[in-house]
DNA sequence: GAATACGGATTGTCGGACAATCTACGTTAT
DNA sequence: ATAACGTAGATTGTCCGACAATCCGTATTC
């Protein structure tokens, strides 16, 4: 088994990642690359590393000579966040039921899903479910992309604190549509309701966010 | 005006990126740091972040502890890359169409194009005129995805040695096209007549593949 | 009160150092 | 001969320390 990467700034990068989504970081404030060295035992350019891949993915923005920072996704962002996912995703799912790659992670994933008990969070496994979804499909390209993505929509999801305003059996009711279309075969029709999914996401998260805001 | 970012690193990888596409780096060949530090007189980390950013564009592949490389891109990368360029160039196009986001230099790049003598290399023209379209429209993710395909697909062409499979007039009448939609609001027939352009383009650099390997 | 100058914080880049690891080649054993 | 093994050179991965450049808030000056 080969490491296809440097291992050291992948797991503060990692560790970081995981904070920052789980709102451990408040949006705004800074992160500096003396600190994350110090804080995870490394020398400063493996900490600038780490920071630098995070700013490439999105989830932290930084300009010259300025400490990076959390970024505060706007409505605008997340608008566009999701729009984007819904283009990427539908593309994708399209392409798992036309090349019949679906894979055993979605699947567990979906099962992990129904078995969730009312009132339990599941964001994670909702994710986990359409990140399965995507990877298990052909394109490489497709796949980066949604990656790439689906960081900052977790983002997204912690800053509006919008973890439960779906039940998991709705969530669940509409990948298992997702997922029939799938097997079926018929892409046109798993693309739409991947857009229709996405599309029902979006717009429980806006109005959160206006009600918040 | 702030620069977003070093600028050192920036330029060594503005460079090189330049250099792999115009096949100055045939692929293959190794790409390393001291290498680069040495060409462009800099400090093995700044090539090293140089390196890094083109690996994450896609134009170096490299594994552990192994050099950098111009990956040589398969028959499969080369659908690939169209296929995903077009799910993310379509629904461009179609939000130019919606949002009337036409950007002057999409339109100038095509008045470019239009000018070319027949015989002419265009290819820069044509992809400026796609990177201009796209650029102009409002989605920040969409136009992120985008370039970053862009990078790629300039290397496919210049691995496929493709740069005039078609005319320049065929080509900005296809461009016309996708304007007119574009202008009439008709975010459908714009989308669809991008994905036309781009498959068409597709099918002739697999063609030239199979034909020279 | 506004323009300016200062100073602390942080990044940007450098150079050198050394360990870890990969590949290719040559040596040895079968 | 050939297959397994082991060593050497190349390259990356990470560290450290240093210093210039830049940004920002604050104090100073006019």
């Amino acid at each position: 088994m080969s490491e296809s990467s440097p291992v050291l700034p992948g797991t503060v990068a990692d560790d970081l990642r995981a904070r920052i989504i789980a709102q451990d970081e408040a949006p705004g404030t800074a992160i500096t690359e003396s600190a994350v060295a110090l804080r995870y035992g490394v020398a400063r350019s493996t900490a600038r590393t780490a920071i630098d891949r995070l700013v490439a993915e999105g989830l932290l923005v930084r300009s010259a000579h300025r400490a990076a920072r959390v970024p505060e996704l706007s409505r605008a962002d997340i608008a566009d966040l999701f729009d984007s996912r819904a283009v990427v995703e539908a593309a994708a799912v399209a392409s798992v039921a036309t090349s019949g790659t679906l894979s055993a992670d979605a699947l567990a994933a979906h099962r992990a899903l129904l078995a969730t008990p009312a009132g339990e969070p599941f964001a994670e496994t909702d994710i986990a479910f359409h990140r399965a979804l995507v990877t298990g499909q052909p394109s490489a390209r497709l796949a980066r992309m949604h990656s790439a993505l689906m960081g900052e929509i977790e983002l997204c999801i912690g800053q509006v604190q919008a973890h439960s305003l779906l039940t998991a059996a709705e969530v669940a009711h509409q990948h298992q549509g997702i997922l029939d279309a799938v097997v079926a075969g018929d892409a046109e029709r798993a693309a739409d309701l991947t857009r229709e999914h996405i599309a029902s996401s979006r717009e429980r998260l806006l109005a959160h966010y206006d009600a918040t805001h």
